[in-house]
DNA sequence: TGTACATCAGTGAACGCGCGTTCACTGATGTAC
DNA sequence: TGTACATCAGTGAACGCGCGTTCACTGATGTAC
């Protein structure tokens, strides 16, 4: 069952303890959400003592914060595979539009399928315990986070094409985010996860229009 | 420290020991979210033994239920007070609109204000433990949600205003919370958890905009 | 090129903690007659 | 109206569990000379 369990063949160093327990933090993560990011098990998974994290984290918090970060690069790469680009021989402000849904969509396949790491990739804890100071710039963080930086892109384009208004462009990046990340809350632990996946699809598809017409303020914008 | 802590006058049966037990519940969830809800210490702070517990709950599952119910039912009681009533000599529309950005931000200003109840309320766990099978209709359940029930009386008026597009209606009401949904959750626990009160406001109002213009689709919506 | 030694990265055993849950029990209540 | 007895709602002690964390330690590594 264990991989590493042959403790014979292994060197007494291990090489790259801290990224292997990472990997380990966020493959727990992935099957059993943040509750299951703990360093006893994490060691467990990699064939090491417990004791021997703590050359690599200060304590249970610094990797789950680890964990944290792996499940959201994950969640990055995942969902980038999975946007579908939109048809090339549409209108632009249609291809505008297709983009920003696929990324709803993509972040909400994510969310549904594997939920284990994006609850962790959103889950409290594991910053408010470091002693590291939590964000000097918490402006800056924010549009650093992927899903923003991505969606930026999107909305960026989006004016290009005339659909949305640049004067409400500033800040409109978090309207968009809200929404599909709410979604994705109330689908998979709220009260919409017991729904069908066709109920489930058109609660999806609702959103995402209501999204796309929220941000229809341009001259090109036809609702 | 203990109200309850006096057991010499305190008769052998409690009385209300379920209830009692449900509101330490809540109250431990208001204080340190769903983690903090432990059958041990909900007795504890009625003053009573573990296994006192075991006579009214099958097990820590069925309390955590129980105290998912009570925090929506705080949320709920707590928001309507929060809600503030538009300006009466204001237009049909601006008063509709007013009451959907309203609810929204008694909402957003409840999650902020009592984060621990709001976490219990949409927590994992706590009914699929649960032998009693998981909701018989699903759409009905999601329907009778007090959020969604509040939000299909506010999007009807949308309707009679002119505001919304009947043809847009139904399924609305998704929309509306996720984005609402989704704000509370980046602004606390996020990414937007260290931006100070005013950035978040901004964040606020750009994105009850954005519901509201993503609702404007009748033809007395002026954008 | 060889070697002494500081440093680094692990081991192994143990600690205390709070949890959920179970057991055999006892005190209080209420009901049939 | 009184009482025997079933039932109900608690007590108290104990269990095993996995966790985070600490301690004194040892094996491996690499560097100064």
């Amino acid at each position: 069952m264990d991989v590493n369990a042959d403790r014979k063949d292994r060197p007494y160093h291990h090489g790259d303890l801290r990224n292997a327990l990472v990997q380990a933090a966020a493959d727990l993560a992935e099957a059993g959400g943040p509750e299951a990011v703990t360093l006893r098990a994490a060691a467990r998974a990699v064939g090491v003592t417990p004791t021997a994290a703590y050359r690599h984290f200060s304590g249970q918090a610094e990797l789950l914060h680890a964990a944290k970060h792996e499940a959201l690069d994950r969640m990055t790469a995942t969902t980038g595979e999975l946007i579908q680009p939109p048809a090339p021989d549409a209108e632009p402000t249609e291809v505008a539009i297709g983009r920003l849904q696929a990324a709803g969509r993509g972040y909400l396949t994510f969310a549904l399928s594997e939920p284990g790491l994006f609850r962790t990739a959103f889950c409290r804890g594991g910053e408010d315990q470091l002693d590291t100071d939590p964000e000097e710039d918490p402006e800056l963080a924010l549009m650093e986070a992927p899903p923003y930086a991505y969606l930026a892109g999107v909305l960026d384009e989006l004016v290009e094409v005339g659909w949305l208004d640049p004067a409400h462009r500033p800040g409109a990046e978090i309207g968009a985010w809200a929404s599909v990340h709410g979604l994705a809350m109330l689908l998979l632990d709220g009260p919409c996860q017991h729904l069908t996946g066709d109920a489930k699809d058109k609660l999806i598809q609702a959103t995402l229009d209501l999204v796309a017409r929220g941000y229809a303020t341009g001259p090109k914008a036809t609702i």
